[in-house]
DNA sequence: AATAATTTTTACAAAAAAGTAAAATAAAAA
DNA sequence: TTTTTATTTTACTTTTTTGTAAAAATTATT
């Protein structure tokens, strides 16, 4: 149950970007703002656009822009680019997509990261990246509203 | 959300030890049956004990076992003894324990993850490893029976 | 006592992930 | 057409995590 700070970091160039009110923002602005070295921004910005998540205009007066409208970004999109083993936010690692478990007999972690994933990816899933350039306080009863939402639906 | 390789071995050497019905077990003896080194078996043993999960005899005639009944040992223990930085499964890289997240004022990342954290330790707090010696489908209905009691307490 | 089988501890090696830096490419502007 | 400023791509460095190996310490047995 881990963020990773190459996450961390992506979600805040993310925010940095809809905050600016800026049309496209280059990777030296961001890297300013958010003191981060302008290689390592444009090495996550590259990420997040092989996953098509944000677009970029090349060469001078270049820089980068959310692909699609922030309403329709989510938390979980954008953790799931910026996540090392790229397809998906992994489960047990004995689990590869489509396959079965290859220790199905004995294996009894399964379930309990299986009902915990699928949580949070609801979670994250539901989360925008609109509400998240909001404050904290908003995003908590959002996140207050999903889960009872979830646990009336599932139970 | 990922189970590490370590806390995979480390789940496993501890059904192995329950499921031998044998009083102790040598690391030589599960690194047999587990198919791993027995360095390894033995440093992962070693991180166990630190944490009060199993118990040790040394010398001739020693070996691991259990330092409490099988019943007590919860899935959330293990995992937290065998999480790289050690005292909790981590969260948010931007906040540690007892202190406020120094990015306080746009971090909207910290509710997801609280919430998500929250479900997930409550599920892994009870599963026991008692429960988890057993098969599949028996750990899959408790998982169930624990989220919908999770759910219908906390909405 | 000496030996053998064990855990304990430390140090190191390998692999993976994160981050840095610079060369290559593209496009606008002078 | 040259220059400038940007993205793109690749290669490398550093750090962290994982795994290996061996020496030290412990205890039962001979």
């Amino acid at each position: 149950m881990k963020l990773s700070l190459l996450q961390t970091h992506g979600l805040k160039i993310l925010l940095t970007i809809i905050k600016s009110g800026k049309e496209t923002l280059t990777a030296s602005e961001i890297s300013k703002i958010e003191g981060l070295k302008t290689g390592y921004v444009g090495k996550i910005l590259f990420m997040l656009r092989k996953a098509g998540i944000v677009s970029t205009i090349r060469g001078k007066t270049g820089g980068y822009f959310l692909a699609d409208d922030k309403k329709n970004i989510t938390l979980y999109d954008v953790l799931t680019a910026l996540s090392p083993n790229k397809n998906e936010i992994e489960l047990c690692p004995n689990i590869k997509e489509g396959e079965n478990c290859t220790h199905s007999i004995d294996c009894a972690i399964r379930p309990v990261f299986y009902e915990a994933h699928k949580f949070f990816k609801h979670l994250a899933s539901n989360i925008t990246l609109e509400e998240m350039a909001n404050r904290e306080k908003d995003i908590m009863s959002k996140v207050k509203e999903i889960k009872n939402h979830y646990f009336k639906e599932k139970v």
